[in-house]
DNA sequence: CGCTTCATTGAAACGTTTCAACGCTAGTGG
DNA sequence: CCACTAGCGTTGAAACGTTTCAATGAAGCG
């Protein structure tokens, strides 16, 4: 994949919430990168580094994690390409989660110095990257939500439609099937639930005709039941500049 | 409380974590604003609204919250004087929950256009006031580890210490003491966990020595037992410009 | 003083976890 | 090509943490 390919899914992103020009395109697109190939559940960042790079998913997911005193885990978001899931570190010096890789994946990593030249010198960019950043606390809040008041069933249908919606914005779903390469146990991770609840709720949704997970790939059997299983107002993403 | 007053606080906290100069402090501290009082629960910003204003607290709590689909609420945030628990509606037009105050309280309402100009003319103000939206988005990530992970005991132990180390830094406590104008319903929606079971929780901390709670005041009757009752590490606070 | 809000209690029901065992499948090396 | 292995998913039963409901008490306010 050559550079273009790689900046190609945030500038659409970007333009799709914010104002950028021709101009704020080739200067970011001339940003310097570093391309790495990832493999699966490979460390990106850890809590407590000071990283002097950000990265740009090319291809491929990431998820952001925390690990809790008794030594669960919580994945706290999981990032497509076009997404940058560590921007914070261009502010926050200190990490405080863990970024790794969900499958096989190729990142570009952005070196903090003309990141910040670039947002001090092109206003339009810092604004779009500042509200990214904006649309990240929004996701958490949610997550907030799935994770404090609704039952497991509720919370698995919610994040399927998530990863679902914001999928299908960068065209990368088959209809109502997408791949995304987490096990049931990451489920269980992202919403709060041990792996074996998730089984358990993975097989009621199957039964119900709603959902069918295999092997690195979701399935929407009927997205009237799914979306009533839950209650998800995809306002909270902010796809829209309007919103 | 004249203006200075009012942006003594959040210039204390920029200040103590981004380089700010007198010209910029002096460029924030001329911003328009409009002294507001409100009332216990009085209603800030509602879901769906297109605030074109921020508000800045002065003096009292504010509590940011969301309905869930059965019609619980799901408290996300609670902000304190000096604050701009609103900040984020400066890019993001659309409010995806709610801010309302905690406690009577006093908020300065700064407008969208101004602030935004401030941000586009002073770089050294636009970095401070983005890392105070990414130190809250650091505080959900650990608000969803909190919720999803922890049992109640120690998800209340865990938010009261992130409150009293949040109050302690703008001198808001009194020794191991703080008032906090929660009721153990409001705890209960800021934890995930029912008012009874709440109640039931309080008990055990007071009953175990660890704190007393009574009438919106909180003291901590023994800081050794609250941490080790929790896993809080004020990291994610990123309280420290180094951090 | 009475009213309302907040906190407390007990008991039953619920959603979820834990543990340990087992089956399936995909990949690996002989 | 088959046997072996490791990881993932599934199952049942008991235990656990929490909710729900309804009733009661205590405290603050007009």
């Amino acid at each position: 994949m050559d550079k273009s390919g790689v900046v190609a899914p945030i500038l659409q992103r970007l333009k799709a919430t914010a104002d950028i020009d021709q101009e704020d395109e080739r200067a970011f697109a001339s940003l310097p990168m570093t391309i790495r190939r990832v493999s699966d559940g490979q460390k990106i960042v850890a809590v407590g580094e000071r990283p002097s790079a950000c990265c740009l998913i090319a291809d491929g997911f990431v998820l952001r994690a925390k690990v809790v005193g008794d030594g669960n885990r919580q994945i706290l978001a999981f990032h497509q390409p076009g997404d940058i899931p560590d921007l914070q570190s261009l502010f926050l010096n200190v990490m405080d989660h863990d970024v790794n890789a969900l499958g096989a994946g190729l990142l570009a990593f952005i070196p903090h110095d003309p990141l910040r030249q670039l947002i001090k010198s092109r206003t339009n960019i810092a604004t779009a990257l500042w509200r990214d950043t904006l649309t990240d606390a929004a996701m958490f809040r949610e997550w907030i939500c799935n994770v404090g008041q609704r039952v497991a069933y509720s919370r698995l249908a919610h994040l399927v439609l998530e990863i679902y919606t914001r999928l299908k914005v960068i065209g990368r779903t088959d209809g109502l099937s997408f791949n995304f390469p987490a096990t049931q146990a990451l489920f269980g991770e992202a919403i709060g639930a041990s792996s074996v609840h998730v089984s358990r709720v993975v097989q009621e949704l199957r039964n119900n005709g709603v959902l069918e997970f295999s092997r690195g790939r979701i399935t929407i059997l009927d997205e009237a039941k799914l979306r009533s299983a839950t209650d998800f107002d995809p306002l909270y993403l902010h796809l829209d500049a309007s919103l």
